[in-house]
DNA sequence: AAACCAAGCAACCGCGCTCGG
DNA sequence: GCCGAGCGCGGTTGCTTGGTT
């Protein structure tokens, strides 16, 4: 019981669109609107699926569409609006939009396609790298303190383990690949002006992995020796101690989305926590820096209580 | 200079929903 | 109420491009 395909696959182009089929496309809608998608491509001429014809016009000719690079303040959008829809996929049906469409009809300009492809290759990452979780938006160290606290006191140094030889790989690619670059660069500029040899940088490395290494191999160092594990407060307060074995640039900060609250006091501030030794000044720091003047900017989005929020988008997108 | 790799983006695919007959 | 066509969505794929080895 298959689905009818929407059109014979056989005589149909696929692929990248020439500028000749944008332009068949664009002239045709232009003067025909965007009626029947099935018999679109017949009509003007193209051999294409309609599907194709739809997509290609929803999310490139679109003469009301903004190409090019996303700014900060879409970026901020996107995170913001993410953390607000993006748990909540199942019910937005009922409030008329999907995730990516909702979040995109707030962006004047893009498309969802483009949203969402945006998310995927730069955003995601870059909340990774400020130590948060892109799904929940929590902080991972958060997110491991919760599940910390389901478990009995064995499994957790198990799970901290486990967290470290995770985060390790991570770690290592973005301390290896930025942060020696900058450390680097700044040596270079600050001291020496000279150029650093390849023994220095590989020197560097090593020492990183060492200290990753030792953190993993030392997990009594970060566990309580004799106390009983009988609260589910004191498991967590260890295993926060667990997290500080991370560095600076995924547990140094407090980061309250506005989707979650703030546990209590209800602010919604993102308060870094600067280190004030080695760490300061590595990518990692910057980024996570950048993270903070991002969402204490001028129009603070985190600022936006998610109800009222809601309530725009909804009213909005209606 | 060539090979390899990773990131970004455009396009495709399949599923679910809506609406009209 | 049922059925099928059409549409829209999210997930995924594959091509292109730029950077690195």
């Amino acid at each position: 019981m298959g689905r009818i395909p929407c059109c014979e696959k056989d005589n149909v182009k696929r692929g990248q669109w020439t500028p000749e089929e944008d332009n068949k496309l664009s002239s045709y809608i232009a003067q025909h609107g965007t009626r029947n998608w099935r018999l679109i491509p017949k009509s003007a001429g193209l051999q294409r699926c309609g599907k194709s014809c739809r997509l290609r016009w929803t999310n490139y000719l679109r003469p009301d569409l903004k190409h090019g690079q996303f700014s900060e303040a879409e970026e901020q959008n996107i995170i913001m609006l993410h953390s607000v829809v993006g748990n909540r996929v199942v019910i937005l049906p009922e409030l008329g939009g999907h995730r990516w469409s909702l979040i995109a009809a707030q962006l004047p300009g893009r498309t969802d396609n483009d949203v969402k492809n945006h998310w995927n290759t730069k955003l995601k990452k870059k909340l990774s790298g400020m130590g948060i979780d892109p799904v929940t938006h929590k902080p991972f160290s958060h997110l491991m303190a919760e599940i910390a606290t389901t478990l009995a006191p064995p499994q957790v140094a198990h799970l901290a383990e486990a967290a470290l030889g995770c985060f390790k790989d991570e770690m290592l690619h973005l301390l290896t690949k930025k942060r020696v670059d900058f450390q680097l660069q700044q040596n270079t500029a600050a001291n020496y002006n000279t150029t650093i040899s390849q023994d220095v940088k590989d020197n560097t490395i090593e020492k990183i992995k060492l200290g990753l290494s030792r953190a993993i191999q030392e997990p009594n160092n970060m566990m309580p020796s004799n106390k009983p594990w009988d609260s589910a407060g004191a498991t967590s307060g260890n295993f926060s101690r667990v997290c500080s074995a991370f560095p600076a640039s995924v547990s140094g900060f407090e980061y309250s989305p506005p989707c979650f609250g703030n546990e209590g006091d209800g602010s919604l501030s993102w308060n870094q926590k600067l280190g004030d030794e080695n760490g300061d000044e590595s990518e990692g720091g910057k980024e996570t820096r950048n993270g903070s003047s991002m969402f204490n900017s001028e129009c603070d989005l985190w600022d936006i209580p998610s109800d009222n929020l809601m309530d725009s988008m909804v009213y909005r997108s209606s």
